[in-house]
DNA sequence: TTGAAAGCGCTAACAG
DNA sequence: CTGTTAGCGCTTTCAA
């Protein structure tokens, strides 16, 4: 058994409120106290017990994070983001993925909160009503990353995907495309089938376009899924001549298949792509990308959410960060 | 504040070791009993304190997860390994990035068993002494993913790397390379500057081909080095005429340099690299690569220490996955 | 089959 | 500046 509070007050001849008050950095301690109980500290080679500690203050300095898939490159980017600056606040990290399962989603916030996180930073897809539910029952705040609650009842860091998506559909318009291409991911989770899609949307209106549903394909952003939805739009009666596609992955499943088609890229058919993960270099031409800002919303979003469990005022709790589009060789 | 098992034992008119009881199941519970105690801890919407729990039983469920950087997709695909059977088992994971610093490895180590953690898979670079000494002292079994410890004293889950850049080399030999490039990660690692290099170095002297320094680089695992790396190699006296990359980030860059010089892959140049991420179908030419299952040494990890965590024997605290080659368009 | 009671190791008033 | 004393919410003997 390793030492305990009372071993070091006994070995420093103290109480053990002293020795807590040192370990707590407490300055109302006399230094040369301070020192023999360090000194005890050290030959008893103690460590604070957390669990033993968070029992008694209700605090765990740790807070949960509820991921789609740790394995993405996009996702993985985010838990940096967060990992770093939960680091920098002290707080470490429980890591759950979740497979964008809403069961499994409740069931981890459940044991979460079991575990006493002093909070909880969730990613996902389609926020239900048991999510709120579950949310608003909460003692301790819960933030949204990359996650949209459509009735913004939720703490969040987004960026304006609506506006992203219309500025890139636009942007490829007004050079001259008229069939666009978009390969959507799945269409319940709001971001893709209510903003991203209502993006696309205005910018063909905006520009008397009329929406053409075979131009629309969804995919479930695997490189695999890219590639076959641009196969189907390369052999129907309307072909597109720019595609925008909703990941980096699927974009270069897109470009191989535009390009083992025996077309070029951007000559005869222009790719934008959403995430701006390393990926967009890693392929040829390189890839034009809306730049979501990966890391900084997870980092904003933990940020927050220390804010959030320290009660500190924040001004909104609705965070909308800058996108920009990275315009590279996937489009002329 | 939420309820408490001493709530629900007033609910439903039982001891609270009635309800710690049927919490956990123990069988030697009167069904009525248990029925009326189940009952009331739905009314009171009853969820056990896991801290509470854990100070008690000595047992947290929860274990620390030392990684590099969960942004890499190497690694990211490792951790994803790991978590599945954590959850198999009921485990949560404590997710650290240690960015292979051996002062912030030291401290998560410390941090991690402060929190009480049940075991700890550690991922890293090279293990020091100071390394060995903590995990030593850890009263919690500690497993090594992806990590070699040159005296094998610690548990570990691993490919034979030797073995598995031998043949990768010898093979490129054996279709009539003499000039080898050889593009590795960063030498202080024993997998690199140890195992990966002495499997190049045995290839080229079972063969009677002398080592030739230039023809060996060292890298930092991304695109950007593994691009400078080549260039490097295509500028001077020697050139090679196949690459063995250490990476599959590394090797894409290598790809896009050789065929930025107006070269092609694999007919002036081969390139064979080591990870086989999701990303070797991602560039074109498609990847070979040495086949590392890195999901299955996370998973296989996460296994072992589930084992030592329940005090099961373990035929061997040393595994060695086996490895093969998948041979795609990067060579001929 | 159930209950009483003693901790687990620490924090946090409250006194002094 | 330091010590005393309750707990925090649960598990775990030990008895009954």
């Amino acid at each position: 058994m390793s030492a305990t509070i009372y071993d070091v007050a006994r070995e420093a001849g103290v109480s053990m409120a002293t020795v807590s008050r040192v370990v707590n950095g407490n300055p109302n301690v006399k230094p040369t106290t301070r020192k023999k109980v360090s000194e005890a500290i050290k030959r008893l080679g103690y460590r604070p017990n957390a669990v033993a500690r968070g029992l008694a203050s209700k605090k765990t300095t740790t807070v949960g994070v509820i991921i789609p898939d740790i394995s993405s490159v996009f996702f993985s980017e985010l838990a940096r983001g967060i990992e770093d600056i939960a680091t920098m606040y002290k707080y470490n990290i429980i890591l759950c993925n979740s497979d964008q399962n809403k069961d499994k989603e409740i069931r981890l916030i459940q044991t979460l909160l079991g575990k006493q996180v002093d909070g909880i930073v969730f990613m996902g897809g389609k926020i239900a009503e048991e999510h709120i539910e579950e949310f608003k029952q909460s003692s301790v705040p819960i933030v949204l990353a990359a996650t949209v609650d459509e009735q913004n009842q939720i703490p969040s860091v987004n960026i304006d995907y609506e506006q992203a998506v219309f500025e890139a559909v636009s942007h490829l318009i007004e050079t001259g495309h008229r069939e666009i291409g978009f390969i959507n991911g799945p269409l319940e989770v709001p971001i893709n089938g209510k903003y991203k899609l209502n993006g696309y949307k205005r910018a063909l209106a905006e520009h008397d376009i009329p929406f053409d549903e075979t131009l629309l394909s969804v995919g479930d952003y695997t490189y695999e899924s890219g590639k076959e939805a641009t196969e189907q739009f390369l052999n129907q009666e309307v072909k597109p001549t720019a595609i925008f596609v909703d990941s980096d992955e699927m974009a270069i499943g897109a470009i191989h298949e535009i390009q083992d088609e025996g077309k070029k890229v951007p000559n005869d058919i222009e790719v934008i792509s959403s995430e701006n993960t390393r990926l967009v270099q890693m392929v040829r031409p390189t890839l034009s990308s809306i730049a979501e800002p990966t890391y900084d919303i997870g980092a904003v979003a933990m940020r927050l959410l220390t804010k959030l469990m320290n009660n500190e005022k924040v001004e909104s709790s609705t965070v909308v960060l800058p996108h920009r589009i990275d315009f590279r060789n996937s489009t002329k």
